[in-house]
DNA sequence: CAGGTCAGTGAGCGCTCGCTTACTATGGTT
DNA sequence: AACCATAGTAAGCGAGCGCTCACTGACCTG
């Protein structure tokens, strides 16, 4: 019914070790989704060229249609892989504690790290979404509402135990987005400050907000 | 001796109160320096068409390159004027004020509100920037350096002081610079928090961070 | 009024982009 | 062998893009 062909790969390209250059590895798919992180994350959706997509994957321009029906279809894999892929690593994250400091702490550094480590991936979801189209937006638009209600919950967690005892709980949550989320906006992986070190700067700076006992 | 014109006008579309519709007001370079900022904010700079500027502003295709010698020029142009007029505001609002409580809670207020009510000045000039020719870019990175050192300036002033206790200066900065920049990414005019109560939650936030007496 | 400047227009050039089409090579299945 | 699916290519279409050019009318100045 859709004219353009729904095609299926959720698997690839969620997980890369810092790798590069040398002849290309992985299959062409793997390979398109690759390139097309890069480019979209350092020159932005609009300023992509679908040849240049291809080229850097080694393959030709056609290359990139036999895996997608448009460009706009490459943009949302990637938002929503990346988009699904941090839900699940905070669930992962925060699983294996109980109590609501630990949690907590697990929560922020996981999502700080995705942000710093994962810059690319980032930045595509946070900064090109705006370029997918009404129905693709609203799927996002539904996991990103389920990242903040992770959120959210880890910050009442704490304000019930009685361990978090700050006055407006929106207020944190509102900080642990933005210190997470900027730091794709400026992190470089060569820069001045180690994702490691970021990721325990922001918890601290968090459970200090939430006013957590040994944080003040 | 460059083959580009350059052009002089460093005056207009700095300040707008809420206006919009209706009959287009000001001169053709104001209205095309709004229709720009309204559409790269919107859409982002390369998915802006240079025939949808000119329309916007109620004149031919052409009319745009009788004020500018190109689309990127405008985006300098747009860039260059928002970061030159938040360091000002920044100057002006601690201006006034001698210890360093007060002084820091004008700065973060006042950059916290450019990203809110300025929001479509902050996203062009925080997310375009990068399709900005290299020899503009160094510019804008010049001011960009001198609004963080000004940051940094009033973190150190209430350290020197005693006032504030933190233990890593740059932290502070760190944050001061995050949770107000990322405001623009979220922000929209008619949404669920005022601009003004973001100016005090941030001023308040940076102010416990730095553990300054009474605000922890 | 002659001459010049400024803001703006209508028409369109040359190129590039997203995407399509017709096709090939390879490998698996029966 | 016959058949088909998958992954890829070479060539190029049609639209739309940034920008240019020759020109116009309004206004200023001596």
């Amino acid at each position: 019914m859709t004219d353009t062909a729904e095609r299926d790969h959720d698997d690839v390209a969620g997980d890369d070790p810092l790798d590069r250059d040398g002849p290309p590895t992985g299959t062409g798919l793997d390979r398109l989704l690759r390139a097309a992180l890069e480019l979209f994350s350092d020159k932005g959706f609009e300023a992509t060229r679908t040849r240049d997509i291809s080229a850097r994957a080694g393959l030709s321009p056609a290359a990139l249609y036999v895996h997608f029906a448009s460009k706009e279809e490459v943009l949302h894999h990637l938002v929503r892989t990346t988009n699904e892929s941090t839900l699940r690593a905070l669930r992962d994250a925060v699983e294996p504690y109980d109590d609501p400091i630990s949690r907590l702490r697990a929560f922020v550094t996981e999502f700080s790290l995705m942000h710093a480590r994962g810059y690319q991936h980032a930045r595509v979801a946070q900064y090109e979404s705006r370029h997918l189209l009404p129905e693709h937006a609203e799927i996002i638009a539904r996991t990103r509402l389920q990242i903040r209600e992770a959120a959210r919950a880890e910050v009442q967690r704490g304000i019930d135990a009685g361990v978090f005892t700050i006055a407006e709980p929106r207020v944190a949550v509102l900080a642990i987005m933005s210190l997470s989320i900027d730091i794709c906006r400026w992190y470089r992986p060569d820069g001045a400050v180690p994702a490691a070190d970021l990721a325990d700067i922001n918890s601290g700076l968090i459970l200090q907000i939430l006013r957590a006992p040994g944080h003040r």
